[in-house]
DNA sequence: ACTGGTCTAGGGGATTCCCCTACCTCTCAA
DNA sequence: TTGAGAGGTAGGGGAATCCCCTAGACCAGT
């Protein structure tokens, strides 16, 4: 990976004990070091300018600010500096936001140890990591098909689809949605099954649970 | 603390990474070893038999199953052993909880390691621990003044329902929770009228929306 | 012994879910 | 010009759910 000395990593995430636990597991690696540790968007951001690591390891859930954030500010200022993205929050649901913000994987929190350092080494050797599970999702969307992987799924979304998105994260049931748009509850019921599909969810929760989120995320300027 | 030998720690936490993070900060300390490491209730229930332990940390928010239910089964069956709930889930929201189901603790994950291992010793020493924050928290609330602490709708609901919340949150339906928690639809159904009842929702949507709102507030330590 | 809260679970009609197919309109390229 | 494709609309139909009921079992405190 380099000649002169270990490749450096830097992490970025508010909770000390899983810091511990990561630094930990990739200390054992005698060609891995870690160079430094941040708990804020502001902390890391500092980290980056001063340490130059060769990886970086984002929770994108810091506790008062966007991890993404910080993702988009080390991809478009440090280039050269790789970003696994680590979080406990779905996958389904943040991993395309996160590689679409730049991160280079992402990884939840329960997976094993072997998993998280086989990430941080597909990282480094110039590759993209995303769980299996996300990757029959995506496949199963039509990347290799000339589609874009990294294109956000909500841009696959037709207008239609996105009002009634909007409405789903509003709390509103099909009956409401369909009286709100003077149409059939039969045409939402297709518009809500169509976007299931385009976002990969499993089913109706799944599909309110993304709607709330995203239309949270929307309203605070993602 | 002990004669002979070193005081005995179970670790139960579905996060391999996390583990590792405590049992580093566990094992510096030279009166204390880790004895054990289990990622589930039934591993949980099987190592507390096995090592008995004199202190078992418990995750209450573990993939499959309720943390809580662990915590009163040792409590009942073992009350020898002292607990720690460690979470990454709001204490405003869990912390009494805990304490109710018999937990001698409730420590979140963000806390830096030095607080972790005041939360431990404090216990083994025979006392309680609870963050400075919500020991302000509970007395503005009035406990010991006659005033129910359990005032916020949120804080209404019983220890099944919040599991259950948690679910619905996490985007699952009706038949994957009755399944996970071992339990028929129609009493999963009972417990998710009650929740939209206590809660004043409307409906099944806004439930989703409101378990997925709190779910991640709780998860990002409010 | 009685009361009340919790957990459990069923009845039952209305609604929704989820996967189908189908038709209409519009656009764009062959 | 024609036809292929995308988007919007909507129905069929069996399974699952939603929502409001009732109700028994268990356990705590009075």
């Amino acid at each position: 990976m380099k000649q002169d000395g270990k490749t450096r990593i830097l992490i970025v995430d508010d909770h000390p004990v899983l810091r511990q636990g990561l630094r930990q597991l990739i200390e054992v690696e005698d060609d891995l070091e870690v160079c430094g540790e941040a708990e804020s968007l502001q902390e890391g951001r500092a980290a980056v300018e001063e340490l130059a690591p060769d990886l970086a390891i984002v929770d994108i859930a810091l506790r008062d600010s966007d991890g993404l954030e910080l993702v988009r500010r080390i991809r478009s200022q440090h280039p050269a500096v790789s970003i696994l993205v680590l979080s406990m929050l779905n996958e389904r649901l943040y991993a395309e936001h996160s590689l679409r913000a730049g991160a280079h994987g992402y990884l939840m929190k329960g997976e094993a140890p072997e998993t998280a350092l086989a990430a941080i080494r597909r990282i480094l050797d110039g590759g993209m990591y995303i769980s299996e599970n996300m990757q029959s999702v995506w496949l199963q969307r039509g990347v290799g098909r000339g589609q874009d992987p990294l294109a956000l799924p909500i841009e696959s979304l037709t207008d239609r689809e996105l009002n009634v998105l909007r409405l789903i994260g509003e709390g509103h049931g099909p009956r409401h949605i369909a009286d709100e748009l003077t149409l059939s509850v039969k045409t939402v019921e297709s518009h809500r099954d169509n976007i299931r599909h385009k976002l990969g969810l499993e089913n109706s929760a799944e599909l309110i649970q993304y709607a709330t989120l995203w239309l949270e995320r929307a309203a605070s300027g993602d």
